[in-house]
DNA sequence: GTCTATATCATGATAGAC
DNA sequence: GTCTATCATGATATAGAC
């Protein structure tokens, strides 16, 4: 209740918008063409705002940035820990499938990614741009936010394959969360991808709901390599003691 | 034979020497900065040369980073080449194992990374974060200069895989770009996984020789992991008619 | 809260002396 | 081939009007 009487509402409201509009251009352009060839100018005329609005409402480009991250990465994450909480829950204390740790941990970005069409594939490329970003800032600022996530699905994996090195585990999670971020990064790679599909294959351009089907696919796709990958025989020379050769 | 007695080949020796020096100390800010964050001005002042060396050199900037691309590029699809050719000689006509194709491909990668201790890890990093750059002029380069390498292991994979679906060898294909770019990409990256690695695990920084073990155990882990997720149980509900299952 | 105008600086590139 | 000096441009950030 404010003494005014004044539409506080509406002036916050415009705010918010003019907020979010930058936010949506700036993570496009992000996407597009990186963030250091991303210029305040280019993000501000685009979202039809001033030059100055990005340092008011965010602080710096870096902030931008940062918010830009968190606004989507918040949420996946959240509920990545949910998912491993509900897993170990049902599990009552015994060791988890792995291929369920990977469902949690993947497949829960991929079914955000699905469930807004509009947004999804834009996030998954400044996902996969990000993960493979060399900027200090962007780096330090995904370990201090996320890096608990990472750290709680390592100390399953460990527990689901007792028998497999941990170094091993730790090294095949690298090599996912590559594979991840290269299968969902590149604009150019995509367009690399239907070029090398032959005509017969007939993967012509997306229709509205084939980016629907497209993410099933990816998802689906994605998971069977990564479950194949995780669950492959060990090489030979190392740690010969123990060996888990959970397939063929 | 030159009339004059003066010492020609020294002074072409030195331009060599400052055009190598540029190469080598580009090189080395791309890979921990990117291309985008590294100036001219870093280069040249790193590599103790003039400001305008690089222009006189090679032009522009976006040439001296295609100068450093090809630079190491060349010898690997060369040698990718080579590999490849060979094992379709030895194998007279019939189809090759999946696995001596991605050992031609990303084997011979590693190896030559390994062959230079000095450079190698560098050029390894070079690479991955190549890959992932967003700058339209480098993934048109890529695209031009080594399209035809990838064109033929394709090929090769799809006359080694003929029951799984072609589309399927083409991402899976993606997927281990990926995981290997990503590998091989991040300074920080594996800082990452040290962090991660239990203490028991003894996982000290690099020695001299180490590197060259770390090397080796990085290509048979990788190795493993693609060749595990390449010929991993195709989703279900992908290509229902003929399914290849080789694995479980 | 938003915009105009501007400050301050770093960038890539070039011209011309040596 | 290398240097100095300089250019035009575009970057982030800020001060102050409205």
């Amino acid at each position: 209740m404010n003494d005014t009487g004044l539409p506080l509402p509406t002036a916050s409201a415009s705010t918010v918008v003019t907020r979010e509009r930058l936010l949506d251009v700036a993570e496009r352009l992000f996407v597009r063409h990186g963030f250091e060839a991303t210029s305040l100018r280019k993000i501000t005329a685009e979202a039809g705002a001033n030059l100055a609005a990005v340092n008011y409402h965010f602080g710096s480009k870096e902030s931008l940035v940062q918010e830009v991250l968190r606004r989507r990465l918040d949420r996946v994450n959240r509920e990545r820990l949910l998912a491993l909480d509900a897993l170990e829950k049902a599990a009552a204390g015994k060791p988890l499938k792995p291929s369920k740790i990977l469902e949690a941990f993947f497949g829960t970005l991929l079914r955000i990614a699905k469930e807004e069409p509009q947004s999804g594939p834009t996030f998954l490329k400044l996902l996969g741009r990000t993960m493979t970003e060399p900027a200090d800032f962007i780096r330090a600022f995904l370990a201090d936010e996320y890096q608990h996530v990472l750290e709680r699905y390592k100390s399953a994996l460990f527990r689901a394959l007792p028998d497999v090195p941990r170094a091993e585990i730790i090294w095949r999670f690298h090599f996912m969360l590559g594979a991840t971020a290269y299968a969902i990064a590149g604009t150019d790679s995509l367009k690399l991808v239907t070029r090398w599909t032959e005509p017969e294959s007939a993967e012509v351009p997306r229709s509205a709901r084939k980016t629907a089907r497209d993410a099933d696919q990816l998802s689906e796709r994605l998971m069977s390599f990564l479950i194949g990958g995780l669950r492959a025989p060990l090489p030979k020379s190392i740690d010969p003691p123990e060996r888990k050769t959970p397939c063929r």
